[in-house]
DNA sequence: CCAAATTAGTTGCGTACGCAACTGGTTTGC
DNA sequence: GCAAACCAGTTGCGTACGCAACTAATTTGG
């Protein structure tokens, strides 16, 4: 009979890593004005995808609607998202990067690499590939779930 | 020459991941008083290492000693945690766990098993040990990098 | 042996974010 | 074709938590 592996530690160890993780970003793009918390998730997104609206990005990034309204807001105040009126649809907004996010975009990128090579520094390449996947299946898994 | 690997998602993963166990474990640990944030996560340590202080706790947990000292507050206030100032010297205090926390151990152990279940239900056994690996080196990269 | 520096813990403040209740637009079903 | 159900987004409220400034105890160095 195999050892009985204590498995607790997952959640203990996911806080611990994306709390330092979130605090390292948060002083890379302080001097952007989206220092706090996980606006610049929803800016990616809106680069991402423009045109998409808060409902989506509620969804896709498991926050509350109201979290992410806020995040918009100040995006929106900060001058790096744009809302239009949905024609088709008049309770949503459609969210486009504005200029000021377009030619942020690369510098972004380039800061949260720099925080991702912190984070995985002490990984080699494949572990960190490795890793990837599994964060992948685990997220998957919480999809599935809801049904 | 190798595509080059996107690499930002593992800080989108581990938030969205980490949200929704925060949210599971809440929901679980509510009936006990010590639902919102990591009180669950002090007093396992607690638990663990019985007259341990909170400059201690602050620093294996890498939260700010002013979180550590508010929720170790509110689990004295709930009955889980029992502070006596440590003689040898007289700024801080031992914790330790009191009789309803030894009695609520194992309770909290299943329910915490039951969260992890739910976070690594899309793994296989040989993942979720490489998960928890993987996370571990990353962990301890964090904590090399601080010297 | 005492003033200065350090350390454990607390408190004030600002921000983040989830839940619940709400507003106003849209869809559904009779 | 309109009332009821539903949906996108907002706002009020409570809690969490990091930073900075503070208190009180301890250590250090002259």
């Amino acid at each position: 009979m195999k050892k009985r592996a204590y498995k607790e530690p997952i959640s203990r160890l996911l806080s611990i890593i994306h709390r330092q993780n979130q605090k390292n970003i948060a002083k890379l793009l302080q001097p952007y004005g989206i220092g706090g918390g996980h606006h610049y998730i929803f800016l990616i997104n809106v680069l991402k995808k423009p045109g998409i609206n808060q409902d989506q990005l509620t969804c896709e990034l498991k926050f509350d609607k109201a979290t992410t309204a806020r995040s918009i807001k100040q995006l929106e105040e900060l001058g790096y998202v744009d809302r239009k009126i949905d024609p088709g649809d008049r309770r949503s907004y459609q969210l486009h990067p504005t200029e000021k996010a377009l030619q942020f975009d690369p510098t972004l990128r380039s800061l949260l690499e720099q925080a991702n090579r912190k984070l995985t520094r002490g990984l080699t390449e494949e572990e960190e590939v490795e890793l990837i996947m599994l964060l992948q299946k685990v997220n998957q898994a919480s999809i599935q779930e809801e049904v």
